[in-house]
DNA sequence: ATTTATGCAAATCGTTTGCAAACCT
DNA sequence: AGGTTTGCAAACGATTTGCATAAAT
């Protein structure tokens, strides 16, 4: 899962952004690819003690910027960041609860996905936007919570 | 615009939750009847200065609790708040721009927005899932980003 | 040796809350 | 009167930042 390979393209991203590697975001980054979901921050610290808060939103920053990690807002006061799907080669969108804050990642039909782009690429054009991806969530009832 | 009417259904909409219409909830009712994309609470004071922050809070929590006002998360660290599409009868959702963050309405076509219905309902259920809503948002840049 | 990253503690800032006065009904 | 709402100022809490030390190159 969090292999060598994935910590040698998470370099190659910082590389090209003229950032260091370091051994702290290494461990971060072998947070994330420990999970098919989002974390918020106090997830990710708690899951590896060592990884100072300060030190971690700093680094999600870093990550970000580079194009390996992507912040994901839910609907509750946290913010959620999981790897890119550069990394992951799986778009991917949001099942969000509304009651407990969850998020679980969801892919929908190709298909779909296909006519999304399409159709959200006019409404885009028509409106004098450029558009640079869309977000798509669905909210309600995790099966906890239901 | 801001019609008699709008109140009326505010009106009728918080008295179901056992809430009252106050004179500053009418106002804030004003605010957002007047414009046609989400608004920050520094917005919706500045449009309104007799409307106190706190109170504004507050009041959009009543509001959205009742079913009238909705809350869109963006990119920056505001909250915006909207009439609910069940009062402005305009199903529609978001150009987010990532540089300076505005939001504007925007509609996609009817068949696009049956289809996702369709699909994402399908798509919830195989996931254990029960859907609510679903929110779709168009990121990239304004015309005056671009 | 010089630049960059780290982690603690303090600051920031959007949002929430306590409380006394004003408002409804 | 009896309960609710209001608005000021203070509190809250997620995130950011200053600064002295440690790590990386």
């Amino acid at each position: 899962m969090v292999s060598s390979e994935l910590h040698e393209r998470v370099g190659e991203l910082l590389r090209l952004d003229g950032q260091r590697y370091t051994s702290a975001r290494r461990q971060l980054v072998d947070v994330l690819g420990g999970t098919t979901f989002p974390l918020t921050i106090p997830e990710i610290t708690g899951r590896d003690q060592a990884l100072a808060q300060s030190s971690t939103y700093r680094n999600l920053v870093v990550l970000e910027r580079a194009g390996a990690v992507q912040k994901v807002v839910a609907t509750d006061e946290w913010y959620r960041y999981e790897l890119a799907e550069e990394l992951t080669d799986r778009h991917h969108h949001h099942l969000i609860c509304a009651a407990c804050g969850t998020v679980q990642d969801v892919e929908v039909p190709a298909a779909l996905e296909r006519r999304l782009d399409e159709q959200l690429a006019e409404v885009a054009t028509a409106a004098g936007f450029q558009l640079e991806h869309h977000r798509l969530d669905l909210v309600g009832r995790c099966t906890s919570c239901a």
